[in-house]
This record gives C-alpha cells, sequence and structure tokens, in this order.
DNA sequence: TGTACATCAGTGAACGCGCGTTCACTGATGTAC
DNA sequence: TGTACATCAGTGAACGCGCGTTCACTGATGTAC
C-alpha cells in the first residue's frame, strides 16, 4: 500500500512540509517582531535565498493571510476543545470559563499573533474574504454555549429592565445569532454579545499593556471577570 | 504690554509653532498609514529636509512618544467635557452614557490614533514612562462618575452573588479603585473596571474591524452596550 | 530497463525603493556692549 | 544707534541598511514511451 504513494505525490508532500516550514518559522518571526514579517529573514532562517518563497507564496501578503487563517482555527480549535473536554454538558457556566480561559492562553501564549488577529489593522494589509469564515470559529463555541443552555433551561431569558432595542438594529443582532446558532430573542443574544466583547477586551487589555505596573494577578483578574460575565449573560451553573 | 513679548520669547513661540505643525502632519499620517510614521516622509510634506526634523525631535521614536501622549491628552480632554456638559451631576447614568460615546466618538474620528495608543503594540516600540499618566485619564472620568453615584446613594453597592476575590487580587483592584478616587468594595470597583473594559473592547471591535459585513448599526450598537453596561456596573439613573 | 523530455525547486544578480540618522555647512536672526 | 559675536533653523550629501519582487539560469527529480 505504500506503494500507492506515487511520486507525484511524494513530490506534493515535500512540498506541503515545505510550506509548513515557512510558516512555522514565519509565525515565529511574528511572536518576535509583531506584524512586521520581512520575507527575506524567513528565507534567511531557512538558509535559502528569499526569491526561492515564491514557489510558494506568490506575494507577502499571501504570507500573511495564510498566518491570519492559521491563527484564526489555531484559537478556534483551542477553543472547541476546551469545551468539548467538559463531560457535563449541561453544566454551561463550566464550559463558558474553560472555552473564555482557553482564549486567554491561546492569545497569551502568542501575543503578537493575537496582535495580528484581534489588534490594530496591519498597514498596507487588507484581509481578504477567505479570513472571515475562521474569523467566527471563536464566537461560534460561545453560541453554542448559549443555545445548549436554552436547551437545557439553563440560560436567564429575562430582559425585563433592558434598554430597548432598534429595529433595524435588532434584524442586525438576529442575524448574528442566527449565525452561531442561538436561537434567542435579540436582547439575550446582545448579553452574549456584550460578554464575548468583554472577554476579548480583557485580554487585549492585558496583552496590549494596559495592566503595565498595575495589575499582576492576571489569571486571577480574568477569572473574576469570566465568571461575573458568565452571570451577566445569564448562563445558570 | 505686546513689548513684554521679547525677542527670545518670539524665537520661543515660532519654535512651539514648528513643533504643533509638526505633531499636525506626523498625526495626519498616522491617521493615514497608521503606526509606520515616516520622518522623511513627514518633512516631505512640510517642506524640508528630513534632517530638519531633528532640531525639534532627536528622534523618531520621541516624535511617537509625543504623538501617544496627546492623543491620550485629548482622549481625556474629550470624555472630560462630556462629563462636564451634564448639568445634573447626580444623573450618573447620563453621565455614563455622555462620556462613553465621547470616547468612542473621539476613536472613530480618527481611528488609526486610538489604534496607536488601544491597539497592537508598535514593534520595536517601547512607551516611555511619561505616556502612563495621560494614558490614565480616561478611566479617572469613569472612577470620579462611580464615586459620585456613590455620594448620590446612585451606586448598586450589592455584590452577594458575585465570585470571592482572591486575596492578592483584591489588593491591586483596591489600589486601581483608589487611583481613580473610587471609595467603593473591591467587588464594586470590579465591575466598574470591567465596564471600563467592556466600553473599550466594543470600540476596538468596531474600529479593528470584527463588524465589518456584520453590524452596520453602530452607534445604535454601542448605545445599547453602553446602557446595558450602565446598568451592570450599578449606576441608577 | 533505458532514454528523452518536462517539471519544478532553488540560485544569484539586479531593480528600485524608502528608511533613520549623522555631519559639516550656510545664512538669517537675536544678543551684548 | 551701530557693530561683533553667538545662537540656531535649515540644507544637502552621505552612510548603511533592509525591503519586496522579477528574471534568466542551473540542476535535480519525476514522467512517458
Amino acid at each position: 500500500m505504500a506503494d500507492q504513494t506515487t511520486a507525484g505525490s511524494i513530490r506534493a508532500r515535500v512540498r506541503a512540509e515545505m510550506i509548513d516550514e515557512i510558516k512555522t518559522v514565519a509565525r515565529r518571526h511574528i511572536a518576535q517582531e509583531g506584524a512586521a514579517l520581512s520575507l527575506r529573514a524567513v528565507a534567511r532562517e531557512l538558509g535559502m535565498v528569499s526569491s526561492a518563497l515564491y514557489r510558494y507564496f506568490p506575494s507577502r501578503d499571501e504570507l500573511l493571510t495564510a498566518l491570519i487563517i492559521d491563527a484564526y482555527d489555531s484559537m478556534g480549535e483551542a477553543a472547541e476543545a476546551a469545551d468539548a473536554a467538559i463531560p457535563d454538558r449541561t453544566d454551561v457556566l463550566a464550559r463558558w470559563v474553560a472555552v473564555a480561559h482557553a482564549l486567554r492562553d491561546w492569545a497569551v501564549a502568542q501575543p503578537h499573533l493575537y496582535g495580528l488577529i484581534y489588534g490594530s489593522p496591519v498597514p498596507g494589509y487588507a484581509a481578504p474574504e477567505d479570513t472571515i469564515g475562521p474569523a467566527t470559529r471563536p464566537v461560534v463555541v460561545l453560541g453554542a454555549i448559549m443555545a445548549d443552555a436554552k436547551a437545557a433551561g439553563r440560560l436567564d431569558l429575562e430582559t425585563g429592565a433592558a434598554p430597548a432595542i432598534p429595529a433595524a438594529l435588532r434584524v442586525e443582532i438576529d442575524r448574528v445569532a442566527e449565525a452561531v446558532t442561538m436561537d434567542v430573542p435579540a436582547a439575550v443574544a446582545a448579553r452574549g454579545l456584550i460578554g464575548w466583547t468583554e472577554l476579548f477586551g480583557a485580554i487585549s487589555f492585558e496583552l496590549f499593556g494596559r495592566f503595565n505596573d498595575t495589575i499582576d494577578e492576571r489569571r486571577d483578574w480574568f477569572d473574576h471577570q469570566v465568571r461575573v460575565m458568565g452571570a451577566f449573560v445569564g448562563l445558570r451553573g
């Protein structure tokens, strides 16, 4: 059966490995230097000449795009894995906490990569359409938790005191909710989006230096925020 | 009395104006290109040779630092002005909403400048100590609102259901609360910080492109978040 | 099984660009007597 | 009031650097007959 690996597919496999290697090195460079990625530096580290990279990526921007898509996917997978690791699927609060920490852990482990996808846009780079799909993966996980919470009767649906939502906005929120499979009233979906916003706001604050010389107990602080927001969102433990 | 303006001070005034002009142009460049600020491009636009800039700023980083400090100050002033414009000082909810919108308006008007101070760190640039003071101005405004709310009996101090805060973290939160003059229990201060985190998370999401093709009613969406978070923080209208 | 050809990875030189910073200089403006 | 000197803004050339991308090429590897 090893013979079924034809010569052609060997070449293809070597090529795929090379692409992986380029991305790995580029990723490490971004981790150290931030978004200022240099093709020449990557080539240098790989011991090849810079023009050789053009066999694998048609331009610097395409390489950046590949890295961005990988980053979204990797973060999304981390979130999905953390969610899946909670055996009791109806313990939605535990799932929320686990996913939130997975997102933060992922970001803390590779801050510049996080900055690449959730930070200020890279000058001169416009994210193409391909990045939209992967970008939604983490939100989908949070949406699924809310959907399961509702199904299990563990989602607070009370929104009496919430401010009214203008019609045009309501339509958009409903659309987002639908996209992440949470079938709940707009005011409840809005709470979920606010929770999501707070989580990423917290991660960005931490990674972009807002807590320097202020809060050192970063994991504890994040944990507190996550639990408070879990309750705010309406998840019942 | 105009005679009191001695020759020396004229030279100083011209110099100050030149510094202002350089910063204005640099600011516009950042607005267009993001953090990739080029001294030569700035000099070009001013019709001078790039080395002339060194009469005014010892290096590119110093110019960047000056712009960052200005940005913090400008945003802080916008927040303070919006707060001061609410005549009824005890209407803390109105003040919260006004300040939040002022912060967002400021950011929307100059997204790249916002990115410079709240986005991913600029590669190769380390913010010096001088930037710490101005950076806290917007938070101080929010802190003052909470402090006034407490004084007016319009702050919800109930924290029964809130998760416990570990001792070391509590110390840090108390210290932050003290710095922004809100004399409230740590769990309440934490709510304020969470509100602050959510606001900036929302602004960053909007400006960094997270709502592209998803939410167009951005002002309404922000307004909804602000009102929900105002109530969450414990401000009573 | 062996040969002729096609594919493709990687080379090395070059193009054209922009950058931050230094340095010796010119010439105008302000200062001191 | 007029002159000698000091201060300072701005010039222009240069240094040394790194970058993305193109292009004609070499040589190894795979394919077809």
